[in-house]
DNA sequence: GTCTATACGCAGATAGAC
DNA sequence: GTCTATCTGCGTATAGAC
């Protein structure tokens, strides 16, 4: 965290209806979310906290300081479970059905937050090097050559048994990735392209998420 | 198009270099797809192009009308000729390989185009029926149905004669769409997690466009 | 810590000369 | 058609009272 809440700092507050810092913080993740760094309103994120707007200026210093901190938060939670899951050491069998069921359950909770952060990443470049800080939090160089290298290991292995086509670390996460979050990065592309109402798009990605690991793992036989 | 250029209903132009007016256009394409709309600026465009910019303001009334535009032209090359490839009369097997190359081919001379739609889209949900318009510019709302219902058909055709799995016609081509188009979508993220540098990535690509064919058909065997 | 009031700059948009 | 000059409102940010 680059911007250290002053609120640290003091003694606690008043304690009326939860912390006033975090509050701004949700209701910042939420506009920031929908409508864009670019296009978000402090005063719309004071009014969806319920607080002055000049108090977002004392715990934050600035909007582009928030707005860095919730793409933090974002990254933070979106990619360090994926890496996690990658890079375990089960099957690599099982290990898709874990990411695909990871994945569309995490973004059917959190549906628009693929398409804000390719929106973000896209119109600041700058982001990239936050998310690269957020994604290997844990050791900086070290999370992503080693889940790329149990994979490429894993891969190797069932090449050899014969299961497997060979497919380089990179396309297979690609690959996966792609399936799982495009459906919730390009919703209503794919809604009006499709003609699916709210409630047909619900059940297209419950069928998604019953028949992806299938689909997937054929394409990896020989 | 809702707003008429002015310069249509008079005299033509003293022939500079260019068209102005297309100039202009231009230029705020780059702009707006570079920016977003939210954070594009009119003075930007305008200098970009070349031109004052109050010229702006008398060739398109106003910023929400230039970005209009912008956002009409840039769905309106993206969308339509996939969903012809998709709704040819081709081989589905075909099909599948000419829609790779012919997305591919296209997304890797305008490779900034999926995550500003994407962005656009997600920010202002207003542009949902814009793309509408844009994508079914043939007749309305039966370019879909047709394209939905000739792949329903050689989906049919294909599983009865044994060389594929059921799937339905909207499974196929999100599928489809997503290996095509996510992994320009999310670039940064990519770049970032795997680690690739500009001629990393495009050799990534490459072999992305070489073997993505086979691998999708793979996954419709039976 | 939280409020009110206000400063300041910027961006969109128009008026009017050429 | 294209320019200069200007208006206007909005959004960020701060000063200062409570």
């Amino acid at each position: 965290m680059t911007v250290k809440s002053r609120r640290s700092r003091e003694a606690p507050p008043p304690a009326a209806d939860g912390d006033t810092e975090q509050r701004i913080l949700e209701a910042a993740h939420r506009v920031f979310v929908r409508r864009g760094t670019a296009g978000a309103r402090m005063q719309e994120i004071a009014a969806e906290a319920g607080v002055n707007h000049a108090l977002l200026h004392y715990y934050f210093r600035s909007k582009a300081a928030l707005a860095r901190a919730v793409f933090q938060t974002v990254a933070r939670r979106l990619l360090p479970p994926v890496m996690a899951a990658l890079g375990s050491d089960a099957p690599i069998e099982e290990k898709v059905e874990q990411v695909i069921h990871l994945e569309i359950d995490h973004l059917s909770q959190h549906p628009f937050l693929p398409a804000y952060l390719i929106g973000e990443l896209h119109h600041d470049p700058q982001r990239a090097r936050e998310l690269a800080t957020a994604a290997l939090q844990a050791d900086p160089a070290q999370v992503r050559p080693r889940v790329m290298a149990t994979l490429r290991r894993q891969i190797a292995e069932a090449v050899r048994a014969g299961t497997m086509r060979p497919i380089t670390p990179e396309q297979f996460t690609v690959n996966l990735l792609s399936l799982c979050i495009f459906p919730f990065a390009a919703r209503p592309m794919l809604t009006t392209m499709l003609g699916l109402d709210q409630k047909a798009y619900e059940r297209f990605i419950a069928q998604r998420r019953a028949e992806l690991p299938a689909f997937f793992l054929r394409a990896l036989r020989p």
